[in-house]
This record gives structure tokens, sequence and C-alpha cells, in this order.
DNA sequence: AATTGTCAATCAAGTGTTTAATTGGGCGCC
DNA sequence: GGCGCCCAATTAAACACTTGATTGACAATT
């Protein structure tokens, strides 16, 4: 659906195009002319905002990094955080399966594009840490066990996690077992949550 | 390096050429022209083996599945098949990184083409009944507490065993502690392996 | 008048695929 | 053994179309 007439933020309705159509098509069916077109604007006046196809790309990355990481905040406020931030990323993925599938385009594109692979493993660690955080505080206040190695379980726990981002995971149903059984693990094991059903009728 | 002059078996040459291609430059940079070059013959005499683009990846994709598969098969005899299982998969895409990066690039495609779709599910399944019978007989001999969710416990396994296959995950070092904190919980961690070292000095 | 934003038209370099031709080995037949 | 014939395998040279990027003109705004 272009949307034609966006009269300010011919920028950002770019990027956003852009972002759009590399969920749908990948990085192998990015075409400059789609992302123009479903922007609603001439090819050259994306070459006015953006110089190179590349350029257009990195505010892609910015765009996609930024979605990624505020919804990552942990937010809440008793010690169960960790239990929200799994939840919250699965419904993140879930609820915006486009930003799963470019996670998951920039993860592999970053293993020939040194300037994604740096922002990458920029987020990564910062997962990673936010996770142990959360992990070092819930020792701390006696909700897990004292002998617990928050690396190493931060690794696990953000490990499991980007599976998710996969699209091949959601699909067959296994990704709300998979993060039963870490909680289980964790001993932060909770009812069911209000509002739609997790049982996967497959 | 191209290899010039494999007088027999050009079907295979073609299709390990495209296999190492695609891990070289993703499906964004796969040229057929590219692939005959590699295989030492003329862009005409790939279309003489495979009629189009498509069905030559169709090749590719049986190539790296049973790449994947053989090598998943559990060895070993005794009740820690499970743990050697682990670090099979952790040794597979250490060794051969060219097949974590086409697997990514695969799962990626299957949420465009339906017919990739199908073969990584199948493969995933068949991964997830796999891991699953290997938890049952380590539950039936008394390796594993008989309370544990076989199948919620086997999806556990397999997203975090998938996320190492991630070529953003080897490089930040945390595969190792994930899979040390996931032997842990499974109550099969085992001492050091002889040779490098597995301390991260991070 | 100068700056900014936009577009139709165009270009050069690819890109999957096809065509027409060549090579060489095997097979039947005299 | 020599001869014509076929056919799998291979190639150089296009063909038709795509794709990122550029240009120059035209309007709107300052």
């Amino acid at each position: 659906m272009p949307q034609v007439a966006t009269p300010k933020d011919r920028r950002g309705a770019l990027i956003r195009a852009a972002y759009s159509k590399l969920a749908e098509r990948g990085f192998e069916g990015l075409r400059t002319r789609d992302v123009a077109a479903e922007a609603g604007v001439n090819i050259a006046t994306l070459h006015y905002y953006f110089p190179t196809k590349e350029k257009l790309i990195e505010g892609v990355v910015e765009h996609a990094m930024s979605r990624f990481r505020t919804t990552l905040e942990p937010h809440g406020s008793t010690s169960d955080q960790l239990r929200n931030h799994l939840r919250s990323v699965q419904r993140l993925v879930q609820d915006e399966p486009d930003l799963g599938i470019v996670m998951g385009e920039l993860a592999l594109r970053s293993a020939r594009d040194p300037a994604i692979a740096r922002i990458m493993r920029e987020t990564n660690e910062g997962w990673h840490r936010t996770v142990r955080g959360l992990l070092r505080k819930a020792v701390k206040d006696g909700s897990l066990e004292p002998e617990l190695d928050t690396d190493e379980t931060a690794a696990m726990i953000v490990a499991a996690l980007r599976s998710l981002t996969l699209p091949m995971a959601s699909s067959g149903g296994h990704s709300e077992q998979a993060l039963r059984q870490l909680e289980r693990w964790l001993g932060i094991g909770a009812p069911a949550r209000k509002g739609r059903s997790i049982r996967s009728s497959n």
C-alpha cells in the first residue's frame, strides 16, 4: 500500500518503506524503485535524501535497532522483571513479525558488512548485560539461587530468545514450549497470562 | 579458487560451488555466472544441468540439509549421547562456518519460499524428535529427573542450539557459556575438554 | 534570484536465460 | 577397418530485461 503524499518527513517515510520492503523481500529482493514507490515518491527523490542504497540501508538498520532496543528495556517494578523481559521479547516478535525477519537479514549481512556487524554486536552485548543485570538483581533479592552463574545464564537466555526472532521457529509452535521450560529452570514459572490464549492448536 | 577440469560429477561440482558462493555472498550476491566460474564451466553448461537458478538452489538446499542431518545423528553409545549431541552441533558449526551461514540464509528465505519452508520445518521437527528421544532415554535409565517434560525441554535445547548456527552468536564468545549452562541445567555437566581454553577474557 | 524538493527520461552495468555452433566418443553397417 | 550418424556435453555470443544511479528541467518556497 503506497502511502502517497506524505508531505513532511519524506526521509522517515522512505526508511519505513525500506524497512517494510526488506522484511517482505529480503536483501535479495530489495529494490530502490519499490521503496520509492511504497513511499509514493520518485526514485530520484529517494536519491536526493539517500545518495546511495547503502545509506538508505544504514537508515533502516538504525530504525530496526531502535525499534528493538526500546522494547527491550526492562519495565515493571517487581523482581519478576525477568519474566516480563522474556515475554516482552516473545510478544515483540509475535506482534511485529517484520522485526524478526529484518533482524535475521541484518544478522546474516553482518557476516559480510563490518559496519552492520559492529552495530549488531553492540546491541547483542547490551542485551546480554541487561539480562545479566536482571539476574544479578534477582539473586541479590533472593528470588534466584545464589550459586547461579549470571554470566553464563544470561548467555543461555539471550541465545534462546534470539532463536525466537527467527521466522522458522515460530511456525513450529515450539517457541512457547521452549520459553516455559526456560522459566521453569529459572524457577520463575507463572500461570497463564490474561487475554489471548497461548495454546497452539497444532 | 576455481576448480578447473572436474571431468565427472559436473552436477555435484556445480552444487558445491553454489553452496560455497551462497555462504560467501548470500542470496543477495549469488550469481549464476560466479557459480559457473567457480566450477570451471561455461554459464550455459550450468543451465544444461539446472534449467533454472531455482533448480540449482534446490540442489544446494538438498546438499546443505544432508550435510546437516548426517552429523546430527546421535553417535556414541552411553547415555551421555545427549552431551555428545550438544557438542557435535557446536563443533559442526565451528568447524564448518559455511554451514551455519547457509542454514541462516535458508531459514530466512523460507519465509518467502514455501518449498524451502517445508524442508526446513521437516529438518527442524526431526531434530526436535531426535533430542526428545535422547531425553526420554536418559530419563528412563535414570540419568535425568523423571518429572522432566521431555517435549518442552527438547524445544528449549533445539532453540538454544539453533541460535548457535547464526553467525552473530559465535563472535561474542558467549556460545560456549550458553552451552555450559544448558548442560548444567540438564545435570550432565562434564569437566574441561582437552585442548583449547574456553575461558573468555572479557 | 537563489534554494529546495520533485520528477520524467535516460544511462551503463549487470543478470538470468537462450541460441546456434562445435567437439568427441560410441554404434551400426558395409 | 572405415564411414556416416547420433547424441551428450560444452561453449561463445547474444537476448531481453532489470537495477542503481544521474541529469536537466520545472515548480514551490524563501
